[in-house]
This record gives C-alpha cells, structure tokens and sequence, in this order.
DNA sequence: GTCTATAAATGGATAGAC
DNA sequence: GTCTATCCATTTATAGAC
C-alpha cells in the first residue's frame, strides 16, 4: 500500500523544497534567488537541500520537468473536439494563459536565457511530448505542415513574451490571440486578393 | 576642432570599456559575466570601472540604449520606397537579422529578463523612438490600427527568439518570415476581434 | 585617472558530528 | 536526514594613496 515509509518521506520533502522555489522564484525572478532562500523558506539549513538536490542546476532541472508536467497536465484536461478554428482558439488561449500566469516559468520553460542550464535528457523528453501534443492538434485542424507548427510557436511564444514583458498584467497582446489564429489559420498563405478591404478577408 | 580634451578621452573610455563588455556578454551570455572580466578584458583594475559607469546597472543601461541606437542607425540607412509589400518584408528581415545576430543583445532590449534591471528614462526614449519608427513604416504600408503593430512585433520577435533558442545559427524559423509577412499584410484584419478581457476566453 | 587595499556580503558546495 | 562549521570563491563597491 502507499505507507509512510522513507522514499515517500523523501519525495515530500523534494516536493516541499520544489514548490517553495517556486514561490521564491515567482516572487524574485528566475535568476534572483539562492538556496539560502529556499532552506530558509522549508525551516532547512542549506547543506540539508543536497539530500535532495546534487545542485542548484538539479532544481532548475526538476523545475523545468515539473513547468512541463503542469503544462501536460492542462492540456490532456482540455477537449479537442469541435469546429477546428475552435479547436484551435481553445489551444491558443490555452498556451497563453499558461504562460502569463507565471512569467518565470515561462521565461525556464520557453526562453534559452538562464546561463548555463541545459535540461535533462528526462526532462528535455517531456518538452518534446508537449510539442508533440500541440503537432497532433494542429494537425487534426488541418495544419499539415511542420512549417505551420514552427510559426504557431513563434507567434504564441512571442504574444506571451510581449503582453509579459510590456503590458504586465494587462491584456494588450492577449486581445490579438483571436486575430492570429484566424491569421494562421490557412491551409495556404493568401494571395494578393486577400488583400481586398472591401471584405477583409482572404479568401478560402 | 576635434581636439583631444579630457571630455573626449573619458568618452573614448566610456566606448572601450562598453564595446569589451559586449564581447564579454556576447562569448559568456547576458548575466554571466563580472567587471573583473570587463576590467580584465581593457587593461585596468575593477574599481577604475566606476570612473566610467556609476554601478553595474549603469553599464547594463548603457548597453541597452547602445543597442537601441544600432538598430536605429540600421533602420535610418534602410529605404522605405517600394510596394508595401516588399518594404514590410525589408522590416521583417531587417529586425530578425539584428535579433539573432546577437541573442544577448536581443534579451537584453527585447525580453525582460535581467533580474532587477529597469532602463533610465533616456535609454526608455529610445526604444520608443525605435517602435514610433516602426509604426510609421507598417502605417505607410496599408497597417493603420495600433494593434497590427502589436502583432507585428509578437510575432517577430516570436519567430527570432524561437530561432535563437531552438535552432541557434540555423534557419529554421528564419524561412518563415515571408511567410508571416504574407499572413500580417492585410489592410483590414478579419472582424470579431476582442475576446472576453475577463475571462481570458473567447466569447460564444 | 588609476592604483592598492579592503570592505562586506553572498553563494555554492563539502566534511563530518550527531 | 539534519545539523554545525567551514571552505573557497566571487562580486560589487568604497576609501584613500599616488
């Protein structure tokens, strides 16, 4: 049965330290905290953290797997049934709200900016299992090409990244997610007629 | 004339110490690097750094409003002229080449990510004079509402930052800027437009 | 303007007692 | 598993001689 017995100890207390980090890193910044901070937070001294961590990077590493986990988690929460272009808005909606709640993890799990952190290759699979997850989607509404889900990423990673880092808080950028996925959502590029003001839309 | 006064020795060092840093930040990444390496990298002791710079933070300013000019001067000696069509793929080019020509550069005047780091008022101006110039640009070719100058910079600075850290020296999302050029130009987006601000979620 | 010396704090990590 | 003690390195920044 699920006893008390020592490994069940000790993954609470790494649950413990992982979410106090996390506490700590959203109130601080990813990169602007230390593990003093985190044993303070856990009633630790800090050489007890490496009973459960071999460094600073390791919680960084179980961060990351564990943004990825949440991210997994909302999206086998989430139907994929309906009208594609509803399908989609639903995915979109989706990867932004994520990333907006908490700028930190979005800054670990989306941008290539903490020096010298490279994920595991454990943890590196999960990322990939959410990319293939979205593929699947896109796909299903009829996005067929990797091209497609290549600028889906640019175009929602960088909505996220703006509306975080110049309208914190706000919903200046999370207004446009409707329009880009109209935008992406085409088989095929318009051509010059999609230009046409007269109804301002391409046609199909 | 241009004679050799004080004022134009101190700026002389001011420059050299500010361009040493950007090789420093460029090799080692934008918040791996101390003023030990930057004095180091010019010949003096890290206490004769503040001679020049007043903190670390005050170089960091610097730096950004220096790379907030470089940008400036490329997009001064870009022509306008031509169909719109071509001039907004000129932008799209123009801005994503400078991005991923220089990731730390990019983080530092694109994302927010340095930890504590706020640019002066002056530096502040700058990117505004660099966005005012863009909005003049996308406004000229056909995109005349302030939101398609939202989109315009997500997802650009989308598609440079998904090629920064998934594909660095590669190409992969560099292919699809015509691509996105094609989707953006429009002189009208597709109506239904907002999404509920309070929700988060699309209206039914 | 540049230096030496040093402050003053911080931080990651290890050794070893309990 | 947790602690004390400590190492060792680093870093920003200041004081004051030259």
């Amino acid at each position: 049965m699920s006893g008390d017995g020592r490994a069940q100890r000790h993954q609470a207390s790494r649950d413990k330290i992982l979410a106090a980090t996390w506490v700590i890193v959203r109130r601080r910044g990813l990169g602007a905290w230390s593990l003093r901070d985190v044993a303070d937070a856990v009633g630790m001294r800090p050489p007890s953290l490496y009973v459960y961590f071999d460094s600073k990077n390791a919680l960084y590493d179980a961060m990351f797997a564990d943004g990825y986990r949440e991210l997994l988690a909302i999206i086998d929460a989430t139907p994929t049934d309906g009208p594609p272009a509803e399908v989609l808005r639903r995915a979109a909606h989706l990867f932004f709200n994520f990333s907006v709640a908490d700028p930190a993890r979005f800054q670990l799990l989306f941008l290539r900016t903490l020096p010298g952190f490279v994920p595991s290759a454990p943890s590196y699979l999960l990322a990939q299992t959410v990319l293939d997850k979205l593929g699947e989607v896109l796909h299903a509404a009829g996005a067929h090409s990797p091209q497609q889900v290549d600028l889906w990423t640019a175009v929602f990673t960088g909505l996220a990244s703006q509306q975080i880092s110049n309208d914190p808080g706000g919903h200046r950028w999370q207004r446009l997610i409707d329009l880009a996925v109209d935008f992406l959502h085409h088989p095929q590029p318009p051509d010059q007629v999609a230009s046409d003001p007269t109804t301002g839309h391409p046609p199909p």
